[in-house]
Order: C-alpha cells, then sequence, then structure tokens
RNA sequence: GCCGCGGUAGUAUAGCCUGGCCCAGUAUGCGGGCCUGUCAAGCCCGUGACCCGGGUUCAAAUCCCGGCCGCGGCGCCA
C-alpha cells in the first residue's frame, strides 16, 4: 500500500490518538540519531514534534532512509503509534515506511536556538529561521492579534478601508517619504493613511479602520524601527473629546493583547518568559505636564514643551509602573510644536493639543488625538507649520462640505508584538524586515 | 544624518590592547567509524576560517590608511 499525503494526520493528534495502530505523518527531520542497527527521528510539523524510530529488523528499507536522513529535509512517514516511556511525550512512531520528500543541505544557520546566529543572519535565511518554533510564534501571535483588531473593530461599528499607498503629496510635509517614480511623474509611499482616513470619516461612514503598510524613510538604526511597518490605524467621527479615542484605543490594545495570550498562553509561557500577559483595566492618562513633573522628580532633565526623549520615555515606563502598577500609559496633550497641522489645540491653551501618545513598556506604540475639523483653523495651522496650503487642497475642501468633530490614532503593530513579548530587536516582529541597510529577501 | 563598536571555518566564538610562541584555539556543524533506546545521544578519526585593497615591519589575524558590510545609540517616529 502506498504512502498517501492526504492521510497525513497532525502530529499533535498522535498524543491523542489510538496507540496500536498505522498512521501517517509529514513534515521536517528535526533531528537524526543514527545508532547502528536503530535511528531515530525527529519529525516536525506545525502542530508538533514526534519521535520515529526506524529498526533494522522491523524495516530494512525504512531504517536504510532513515540514516540517510539531514536536518531539515522534508519527510513521510507510515508507521505504528507505540507507546514508549523512553520517547519524548511517552509516544512515537515505528516506521515500516521512510519517504525522503526532499533532502536538505547542510544548514547555513542554527535553527535549533535563535541565540545561536546572529539577527542579521537570520534574515538572510530567513525561511530557515522560522523553522524554529520560537520564531514562528510570533507570526502567529502577530496574526491573532490582527485578528482581534479586527473584530474589535467590526463589532464597535469600525468599516475597514483599503487606502492608497502610492500618494502624490507626502501626507504631513516632512522629507521622510520615500520618492518613487509613477509613469512620468513624482511620487511617494504613503508613510501613513492618516488623510484618508478622515476623508472615510468625512464621507460618512463615520468610523474606519484600515491595516495597512506604511513607509519611513528614515535611516534610523535602532532596534525599534523599521522603514516599512504595520499601522493599525483607527478614526471616528462625532467624538466629544479625544478622551473617547483613547477609549477606543485601550479597547483594541487590550483586545489584541488578551487575544494573544489566551490562545497561545502556553507557547508565550515557554518562549518568552519576559512578556506582559495582563493589562490593567483602565490604562492609566497623565498629561504631558504631568509628565515632566515626573520625570524631574526622578533626576531626569527634560523640556517644557518639547517631546519627549526615548531615554525620558523608557524612564517615564519605569516610573508610571512603579507608581500607578500599570506596564502601559497614556501621556496626553502634547505641545503643538510636536504635533503636526491636523492636530486640534487646546481651546484655552494653543501651545498644547488634544492628542496623546501610548506608551507600552517605555516605547511609544500608538499616536493620536482629535482632529481640527475647521477649515479656516486648518488652513492656518498648515501655514503655521510651514506647509503650503494648495498642495492640501483636496484635503482642505473636505472640511468645507460637512466634516464632523473626529479624531483617530495609529498602532504599530510589531511594536505591540515586540513589547507584549519583551522582544529584542523590532526586526524580530516582522516576518521580512525593511531597514536602511536591508532590502532582501 | 551624526556618533560608537565590530567583520576569524557552515554557525558561534578565543586570539588583536602588549606583532614572532598562530601554516590560528574551542564548541557546534559537516564527512567517516563503533553502537538496538537515544533524545541538541556518546566516544574515536577527519574536515574547514583571519572581509577587500594598500601601507609600516626582518616579521601582520594583530599596528596604520581607504573601501565595503554588519550591529547599536541619538535625533525622529509607530
Amino acid at each position: 500500500m502506498a504512502l498517501r499525503l492526504r492521510d497525513r494526520v497532525p502530529i499533535e493528534r498522535l498524543f491523542e490518538a489510538e496507540p496500536g495502530k498505522e498512521y501517517v505523518i509529514a513534515g521536517w527531520v528535526d533531528t537524526v540519531r543514527v545508532h547502528g542497527k536503530l535511528v531515530f527521528v525527529v519529525v516536525r510539523d506545525r502542530s508538533g514534534k514526534i519521535q520515529v524510530v526506524a529498526k533494522k529488523n522491523v524495516s530494512e528499507e525504512a531504517w536504510k532512509t532513515a540514516r540517510e536522513l539531514t536536518p531539515e529535509s522534508v519527510v513521510a512517514v507510515r508507521g505504528v503509534l507505540v507507546e514508549s516511556k523512553a520517547a519524548l511525550g511517552g509516544r512515537e512512531i515505528q516506521a515500516r515506511e521512510i519517504v525522503l520528500l526532499n533532502k536538505a543541505d547542510p544548514l547555513p544557520i542554527d535553527i535549533h536556538d535563535h541565540t545561536k546566529t546572529v539577527l542579521a543572519k537570520r534574515l538572510d535565511w530567513r525561511f530557515l529561521d522560522l523553522r524554529n518554533p520560537r520564531n514562528q510564534a510570533i507570526f502567529l501571535i502577530e496574526a491573532e492579534m490582527a485578528r482581534a483588531a479586527r473584530e474589535w473593530f467590526n463589532s464597535n461599528g469600525f468599516v475597514e478601508i483599503f487606502t492608497s499607498k502610492i500618494v502624490g503629496a507626502a501626507t504631513e510635509g516632512g522629507a521622510e517619504v520615500f520618492s518613487i517614480v509613477y509613469f512620468d511623474k513624482p511620487a511617494f509611499l504613503a508613510q501613513s493613511p492618516q488623510l484618508y482616513k478622515q476623508l472615510g470619516v468625512i464621507a460618512g461612514f463615520e468610523r474606519v479602520y484600515e491595516i495597512g503598510p506604511a513607509f519611513r524613510a528614515e535611516p534610523h538604526h535602532t532596534t525599534r524601527h523599521l522603514t516599512e511597518y504595520t499601522s493599525v490605524d483607527l478614526e471616528m467621527g462625532f467624538i466629544d473629546s479625544y478622551e473617547d479615542v483613547m477609549d477606543a484605543v485601550e479597547g483594541v490594545v487590550r483586545s489584541m493583547v488578551e487575544a494573544a495570550v489566551s490562545r497561545y498562553r502556553r507557547k508565550i509561557e515557554e518562549f518568552f518568559p519576559d512578556a506582559v500577559t495582563k493589562l490593567p483595566q483602565r490604562f492609566p492618562r497623565i498629561t504631558m505636564r504631568e509628565a515632566y513633573k515626573l520625570l524631574e522628580q526622578a533626576g531626569v532633565k527634560v523640556e517644557w514643551g518639547e517631546d519627549l526623549s526615548s531615554e525620558a520615555e523608557r524612564k517615564l515606563g519605569e516610573i508610571v509602573e512603579k507608581e500607578y502598577g500599570s506596564p502601559i500609559v497614556f501621556v496626553t496633550e502634547y505641545p503643538w510644536n510636536a504635533r503636526p497641522f491636523y492636530t486640534m489645540r487646546k481651546p484655552d491653551d494653543p501651545e498644547w493639543t488634544l492628542s496623546f501618545d501610548l506608551l507600552f513598556r517605555g516605547l511609544e506604540i500608538a499616536t493620536g488625538g482629535q482632529r481640527e475639523h475647521r477649515y479656516e483653523v486648518l488652513r492656518k495651522q498648515i501655514e503655521e507649520k510651514g506647509l503650503n496650503p494648495r498642495s492640501f487642497e483636496w484635503y482642505l475642501n473636505m472640511f468645507r462640505y460637512g466634516a464632523p468633530p473626529h479624531g483617530g490614532a495609529g498602532i504599530g503593530l510589531e511594536r505591540v508584538v515586540m513589547q507584549t513579548l519583551g522582544l529584542p530587536n523590532i526586526r524580530e516582529a516582522r516576518l521580512l524586515p525593511r531597514d536602511p541597510e536591508r532590502l532582501v529577501p
């Protein structure tokens, strides 16, 4: 009887299956241990691992094939499931037939321990690096977080939109955009869906969200920046204040973390001992001015009216953890000079804005606020930021024909994953990271 | 963009400061051998490297210069 892959059973099921029967499994060779007349082969598929034993006196064919196996080769095995005290998990497959589907060359990186090969080299061989269950888990968790975010949005009245990533003008002015050639015209890769989200609200969808790529042409050499990342963006109309936006961000972020933890608790405990598995019922909210004070009390130098340095953010994270017992905190009312033109300012104190950042373990994971929806004010703010209102004409027009008060936020998906799991480098949270040097694979 | 650190076998590292004892050590991998209960198997044998170019010197992995590449910090940001 020929072995058919359609009869294949996921390996994890074998630990509940009836012993004494024959099963077909297939996957990658995790390890091979050759012992003269018997060979142990640990086979791994995405569900788990099991030991296969090939004995010369049971099937010489299978034994011969087993001797030739190399790590990461792809095999299919037909054999009898047996209880075995000596085997991992108490069970193993006694091979009757082993088919080598694809033989692997000697590996260029060590995939059994993610710390044994430097990250750069792992990324060069990303498809192999991801064979490591820990590294694979990061993306299962990321997928779960994205799914949870979508679910939260969908059940809270948000409509998913898909905005253009090829744009004719930079979103916020600045030089941090990638230039591309669009036929015979200059164009850019979108650094944020900001203006289009607002379009969605003003167009009458009222609440919109998008989970998609954002591009930043900033030559960062850090462990927390990518030139291409996934932005979880939301925008909502008819808000009373930016507090409503923070409530939404809090809801999304909490559901992302909770979903990941509840679905992958075991993997998280096994692979990410430093992970945050619980967020407070309500995220603390402090104003920027309070943050300056807290930092000053802790002996950190801050410039009033300026954005926080990354060192100050880290420090603030520690202080909040100590004072409020929370790994996460909203910092609100950022100074106007640290915010883009579309931000709404405090009516009674225009040096400050109705905006916020969300710091998770001392790192900014989200930014948001209420947007300015009054045409004349917005026009002035564009000028005040040194931008030309004429290049924002299509955008400004939206505010002349009925724009409700609104606000929104952008959440960095990879940063949420990184901070939740306690990863040392954001590149680990991106399947194929792009940084100033890396463009391949 | 600015600043700092680094580039040694497939992988990870020692050696570099204080040049010669290094035709480069160790671990792992890889090839071969022994082994019917291992589990990152063990033991034995073998294999394999100083980023590129120039300079200093009797002598360069080691010191100097240039290039390329990598990593990190900062600014800025998600």
